[in-house]
DNA sequence: AGTGAAAATACCAGTTG
DNA sequence: CAACTGGTATTTTCACT
């Protein structure tokens, strides 16, 4: 994991159907250098897959939610992360610091659609403490490209 | 945008490289009319792009943030977004409901890279209020893959 | 939906720094 | 040891019928 790879995957992360000619052409690498550098990272699993990004809006799911979940006690925990795991709708699921347990990024058509995720989606598992969710207006920045250009370890 | 659409958006946010053939064999589609689909999808912008999912933590961006902001008065907003989006560390900028005003997710490789940002990259803004922050201790689960599957309106 | 041309990728050897 | 060259086979994409 050098600097060349980060440099690829900074422009994986942008153009992820770039060739490798001009992936090559860009880093000053040749076409079988650039391929052996790719099947080395997602050998290593730095590189864990090759995917689209969809607009949200346009594909119909207009809400976005953050919702603030306690566990009251911790033998919940397992059943509640099955479950978090199992919803299509929960993009994400952070165990945070701080007054809650968890931390969910859920996205859904309608505010009908939320009030079923929190109550078939949450509320009735056991254990389940206070909920507090926070709507997004809107979203002046999301990306999932990482910073890979001078931050990080070598 | 139908029922056909959104499985091969479903498919390609799992399997981005799938080939066409591929793609047709899985939802009964023939090669073209696959490149088809997804040459539409492109031009009406539900398919914004191709990326890779890259491991953070492989990546040495060991520490995930969510920071709140408080912005004082409504001049200074635009300074603010410009800066998140300059910032590439700052995934993901929300304008949210309650008692703060956006929502940041923030990745870094360090406590002390945080602690820069936090320092030059957001409390030396203008009319910056105040700012709360929660660490990730752990992420169960974190995709960007949209519920196409029922959800979303037709 | 199917065909054929063009392009991209995977794979292999040998060579160099 | 990693990277380039060069050549080829295979796959994939693209334009067109």
């Amino acid at each position: 994991m050098d600097a060349m790879d980060r440099r690829l995957l900074s422009l994986l992360q942008d153009q992820g159907r770039s060739s490798y000619a001009d992936l090559g052409a860009a880093v000053g690498l040749s076409v079988s250098g650039v391929a052996d550098r790719i099947r080395r990272l997602e050998a290593s699993g730095v590189l864990q897959g090759w995917t689209v990004r969809v607009d949200p809006v346009k594909a119909g799911l207009d809400i976005l939610a953050f919702i603030f979940v306690a566990i009251e006690r911790p033998e919940w925990e397992p059943g509640f992360l099955t479950r978090m795991r199992q919803r299509p709708e929960v993009l994400e699921c952070h165990h945070v610091t701080g007054d809650w347990s968890y931390l969910l990024k859920v996205r859904v058509g309608s505010v009908a659609d939320l009030e079923g995720f929190l109550a078939t989606g949450l509320k009735d598992l056991p254990g389940l403490g206070r909920t507090h969710t926070q709507l997004a207006l809107s979203s002046p920045k999301e990306t999932n490209a990482l910073p890979l250009a001078g931050g990080g370890k070598e």
